[in-house]
DNA sequence: ATATGTGAATGGGTTCACAGCT
DNA sequence: AGCTGTGAACCCATTCACATAT
């Protein structure tokens, strides 16, 4: 076992690689190659062996990899196979889609707590979560081991709301808002922003095409 | 005038820039370094001169960066100094969320057009828009010029809504569902899923700090 | 003094190509 | 024969460092 650096990239396409091992075990594939991993996602099947490297070897030379196994042990290596805890500030519009997303759960991830800044939101049921005030945030996301916030609050209000989060113990942030936040250096976030995406997309739509991209 | 290739993660910081420069300039901030702009990003100050020199010599030796003059560059060379005709596929939580975002207009992002296959959301309000059918895709989309699909349905729908808005004349796509989405290299998709998010940043959650990530 | 713009150097991720296993 | 696993080669992005301008 060494400390290899192991890319953000790589670790980002990880899951993917559990997703379509997940969807073709489904339909009843036992084995599958890079190649075929690869012609699915659109990547070379030389990206996806190397990918896999870093955590051991899980294939079988002449036959490929199989499906249920890898699927398996990537999980692991990317902690899915535990059920994760997350909170949500924020229960504008978007947080009630997000706490009603019905793609969480499978996933094991599991919204225990929603918190809103605005007196009149707190105490209503939203899905099955009655709204908390934000004042209560720390002492909940104690007694309930939250370990993820989602962060749906307007721009002005986020990086305080992850402020709070990340005082209160919690050291993944899943960031809707349309800013730049800072986090300690023992703590992540993973930003998604339509508006940033939007924005570099048309780029490339005022200039026609040739200059392809690759949908990540 | 020369054709280098331009790499896309330059393209995707660019936006990152422009809100910057317009937080500062809102603040009365009238040139600014690269230095400064870095560390309000997080990111080298060589970096960013490097990107925007891609594009041309906007800044003043000692002196830094005319900030407005920088910005509306910049928003010129990303597209942005235009208004850009959107339509939503999915009319549910999450794409009632999406079409009540005030956070689009703003930036130019305009969302003209609302679609559902479920009959029972058709001719219903949401926001400012009717629900239509998606039977009426095509010609809306032709009548109204839409340039961009926001796709918000189940991943099950999501690659025929992409195929049908590709084949009405959309050439961007911004993919809500979790699938990898596959389109003709004239047209551009971006995708934001939460759940890929999650999974990746787990492997860090799970392994304590040291490993550092940069959130983008 | 201070900060840009940019070739050169560095670093890091991807692809190649082949040994080795089935 | 077919496909993995991996060092080496390659390529691309980041950082360095300095000439240049104010």
């Amino acid at each position: 076992m060494s400390t290899i650096e192991i890319p953000d990239v790589v670790i980002q396409r990880l899951p993917l690689y559990v997703r379509v091992l997940a969807g073709v075990l489904s339909q009843g594939t036992k084995v599958i190659s890079s190649k075929d991993l690869g012609d699915i996602l659109q990547i070379t099947p030389a990206q996806i062996r190397k990918d896999l490297s870093y955590f051991g070897r899980f294939g079988k030379q002449g036959r490929g990899y199989n499906v249920r196994f890898l699927r398996d042990e990537l999980r692991q290596i990317l902690g899915l196979d535990q059920m994760w805890s997350t909170c949500l500030v924020g229960v504008g519009r978007l947080g009630e889609a997000i706490i009603n997303y019905p793609g969480f759960i499978p996933e094991g991830f599991n919204v225990l707590a929603a918190f809103d800044s605005d007196d009149k939101s707190v105490g209503r049921m939203v899905g099955d979560l009655r709204v908390d005030s934000i004042s209560n945030l720390d002492e909940i996301i104690q007694s309930k081991c939250i370990q993820i916030g989602i962060v749906a609050v307007p721009a002005s209000d986020a990086q305080s709301v992850i402020d709070k989060l990340v005082s209160s113990g919690v050291t993944g942030i899943l960031n809707y808002a349309p800013i730049s936040a800072q986090v300690p250096n023992d703590a992540f976030v993973r930003n998604l922003d339509p508006v940033l995406s939007l924005q570099s997309m048309t780029f490339y739509l005022t200039r026609g095409n040739e200059t392809s991209i690759d949908a990540i």
